[in-house]
DNA sequence: CCTGCCGCCTGCGCGC
DNA sequence: TGCGCGCAGGCGGCAG
């Protein structure tokens, strides 16, 4: 579940699963679902067996399951990965990618992906923070996000304050849904230029972006389909409160005028074509 | 250095 | 029915 609110939603799921529980077999079934795991399959259950999973934390979209080696499991769900709960007995999942099992009979953990883009991986000493994900941008949520730098830093660029919010190495967590979200609250089109905003603009920006993350966490998350779904395989009700995303042609919700759909870097963005004017000159 | 584009995958819904 | 197309919430790598 790609964004951060389904992310969390899966961490504080698995944190109450997996927290001190001992691994004991690790079966990877589609070798791609571990691709950044160099050293491959046989590598990477043998390094895990036999460990104990010691806290499940997490970085924008990442997660990493810290272990009492020292090490720690990356795991990224990519656009369609999930990370259930099963008990043994449950029948393996068509996509069914990972699995593991733990030492006491409990449920076991599956990594699930129809479309291979998610995956994990094994960071020798990550337990603390993995440096395959140093360069990741704490999110806004994080109690150490630093919001004057990031202000400075997105007015330091040139580019388009869509494209910024979707770096991960500027500000993490967001994605296509909560970047729309995010900009129709604070009533700024995605392809104003970061830096032609005013310092207060990006501080109202980024209150909207905390905003929107912390109500999504409180409803799980967003759910469209089956694919996005929390440990239990349960499903996100913040669909409903969407004012953007997935709104062509639907009324605005502050001003009634019908909502339009872009292009904008190979996906769709989702705006008011009152609230949110076009700027007046485009980037270049 | 920076920005922006491409490729990686599978499956679904749509129009013809 | 079948087929091709466009679309999908992500990221890393690389070209310019």
């Amino acid at each position: 579940m790609p964004e951060l609110p389904e992310v969390e939603t899966v961490r504080q799921g698995l944190a109450k699963w997996v927290t001190g529980r001992r691994i004991d077999t690790v079966e990877v079934r589609h070798p791609r679902a571990i691709r950044r795991h160099v050293p491959g399959d046989v590598h990477f259950a043998a390094v895990l067996k036999g460990r104990t999973i010691t806290d499940v934390a997490r970085r924008g979209k990442y997660l990493w399951l810290p272990l009492d080696s020292g090490d720690a499991v990356i795991a990224h769900l990519g656009m369609s990965g999930q990370l259930l709960m099963q008990p043994a007995t449950a029948e393996d999942e068509v996509h069914l990618r990972v699995r593991v099992t733990f030492a006491d009979d409990g449920p076991q953990l599956r990594f699930v992906d129809q479309r291979t883009f998610g995956g994990l991986s094994v960071s020798e000493g990550g337990a603390e923070l993995p440096e395959e994900i140093a360069h990741i941008a704490r999110d806004p949520l994080d109690p150490l996000f630093d919001d004057e730098l990031f202000v400075a830093r997105l007015r330091g660029k040139h580019t388009e304050i869509k494209r910024a919010l979707l770096d991960q190495t500027l500000i993490s967590g967001v994605g296509n849904i909560y970047a729309d979200e995010a900009l129709w609250r604070a009533q700024l089109h995605g392809a104003r230029p970061t830096d032609a905003l005013t310092r207060p603009a990006v501080r109202r920006l980024l209150a909207h972006v905390r905003d929107v993350l912390s109500e999504a966490i409180v409803a799980g998350g967003t759910t469209f389909d089956a694919l996005y779904v929390n440990v239990n395989g349960e499903s996100g009700y913040f669909d409903r409160s969407l004012n953007a995303y997935g709104r062509e042609g639907q009324p605005c919700h502050r001003c009634g005028t019908i909502m339009r759909r872009e292009q904008f870097m190979n996906r769709s963005s989702y705006s008011c074509p009152r609230c949110q004017p076009r700027p007046r000159l485009p980037l270049r």
